[in-house]
DNA sequence: TTGTAAGCGTTATCAT
DNA sequence: ATGATAACGCTTACAA
């Protein structure tokens, strides 16, 4: 329509600055008249590019992954990159079934939550080559590229304040730690910072459950039908601790003076839920930013991919007070 | 590999029966072994089918976009398509443009959230024949597929109750409603459940904001410094009403005592915050199922795609009270 | 600066 | 039941 050949039209997308001034306003033009956009296949088959990358997450239906997510596709989106995007449900067979699906589908590369997966998963990237970044947990020496914060570390940190205030009878409301290993780190940061300060693991009671609100308040019931009660309660995340502090409020419990909570991720929630959580900050969306910079870096084929180690905080509110006596 | 023709490996995916037993466990045994799978362009060039759709929503970090497109991508997967994602940040110049972008990643059908829109927007989705489906509103007679509720049927009915607990004086805080259709029929009907009423319009104040804890919180603010104040400040959503009630909290004004707030939406932070929220059930994960289902039947060429209208319903909690007289 | 033409990995038609 | 071959729409040497 424009009188040019087919090659001209491509150079106009891809090299606008090869084609003169004049012709390129011509076949813009017309393309915008008919609305024209290259197909994708045929743009695939011949560059061997796709300008796709898929994300595989447990859930969206978690406001961590949502927001973690949507900066990861922002960032996409500004360097022409659009983001499929898939669900595994926490389950590591479906996890293998949505990268083959997505692979296919033609994604350059992935993204990843954290690093437990069966190894035929990895025997399967390694064999398609497939560029990768794990996030949303930081491992030094992991054999992936890596953008996230030490979340064992950050669980010492935080118990260690909850030990500071006089806890010794400590108990853990976690997600199940089979293929989570953001939840069995976070179990295990807790884990070290009891030994380190020689309280015996012993005195440490743990309930592995599903991530809602109703089972963060079931398993937070148990534990105060127990005797003797443990003084506070560690959750793996801010959902599970918002349940228990409801179930709390339900039973006529004051938090924090008969017992306190913890939580980890600091959502919205935290701050609004009374009492306010005690819990650990994550820059969710700092983490999806940096893991669209590093993967696009990857596929870039630069240099120096540098895995990110991102820093987390404790936040102490209402919900964390001294142990009694 | 298999000594067989490209053309026999294609068959033994894409139609099976036709390749018999022996020759097609051959191939998938090679197939399975150097880890092939389907070049997605290829087969999207040969076949003029992606097997792919697009959602364009305003953002992931909004609990109710999340649920619902969770669900979205869950009913896809169970049919075998992926999901592409974009997110336009309420911008409708940013939406046309990842609708084109997505479409031309090769998206055989799209998700829209609501159907405000700059016209030359349906112009290019009809120039280009796509198929779409529009959710989170619900409008008869819609010139496009639809799944969803009525919002403004729904925000009459709660501003019904409201006005049945004796409110008059009423103030709105709502997103902005330029290209937001949701907001705009929620505020709409609000002004039908007044006029149904015999309420004067004149009683009726609105806050336009944007969807953000504080923003809720200030317009809040602003509401209960003029006089008189309203005796009931109904949200847009629950992000908004959530944020009022925050700012109720640190003002030292007593909800629902001194002034009633409602929301809409019903997401996890309703029941959590305290006093509870008088809100609208929306069933998010009912209308990401309905809108995939309707979008497959529409890429089938089903005959008798329907429309699917949901129903919500009024929650109403503690933060709704009687109005002083 | 632009055109020509080969080739990307599939699928579909037609033979065999 | 299988193979040969022509599309599909684009990019990219290379030629003009």
């Amino acid at each position: 329509m424009a009188g040019v050949s087919t090659a001209t039209v491509s150079r106009c997308f891809n090299s606008p600055d090869s084609v003169v001034k004049t012709t390129r306003e011509r076949v813009l033009r017309i393309v915008e008249e008919i609305g024209y956009t290259p197909h994708f296949g045929g743009r695939a088959l011949a560059s061997n590019r796709s300008n796709t990358v898929g994300a595989i997450i447990p859930t969206m239906d978690n406001a961590i992954f949502a927001r973690g997510i949507q900066a990861f596709q922002e960032t996409l989106a500004d360097n022409n990159v659009t983001l499929l995007i898939a669900s595994s449900g926490y389950d590591p067979e479906r996890e293998l079934e949505q990268i083959r699906s997505l692979i296919s589908q033609g994604a350059d590369g992935l993204l990843l939550i954290g690093h437990a997966r069966p190894e035929n998963t990895y025997d399967f990237l390694q064999l398609r080559q497939i560029p990768y970044v794990v996030t949303w947990n930081y491992r030094a020496g992991s054999r992936s590229f890596n953008v996230g914060f030490d979340n064992q570390k950050a669980a010492t940190q935080i118990a260690q304040q909850v030990i500071k205030y006089g806890h010794k009878h400590i108990a853990i409301i976690t997600a199940h730690t089979e293929f989570n290993d953001r939840a069995l780190d976070r179990l295990n940061g807790v884990r070290d910072a009891m030994e380190s300060s020689g309280i015996s693991i012993d005195n440490l009671e743990v309930i592995p459950t599903t991530y809602s609100l109703k089972s963060g308040g079931d398993a937070f019931q148990d534990f105060m039908t127990r005797t003797p009660r443990p003084t506070v309660i560690m959750c793996g995340n801010d959902v599970l601790a918002t349940g228990a502090l409801i179930r709390a409020n339900e039973m006529g419990i004051k938090v924090p003076d008969e017992v306190s909570v913890t939580g980890f991720d600091d959502i919205d929630l935290a701050e609004v839920i009374k009492p306010n959580l005690t819990t650990v900050h994550v820059p969710h969306r700092r983490m999806g930013e940096s893991a669209a910079q590093l993967l696009l870096d990857i596929l870039d084929d630069k240099k120096d991919c540098q895995n990110v180690e991102l820093e987390t905080e404790i936040v102490i509110r209402e919900s964390l007070g001294l142990a009694k006596s």
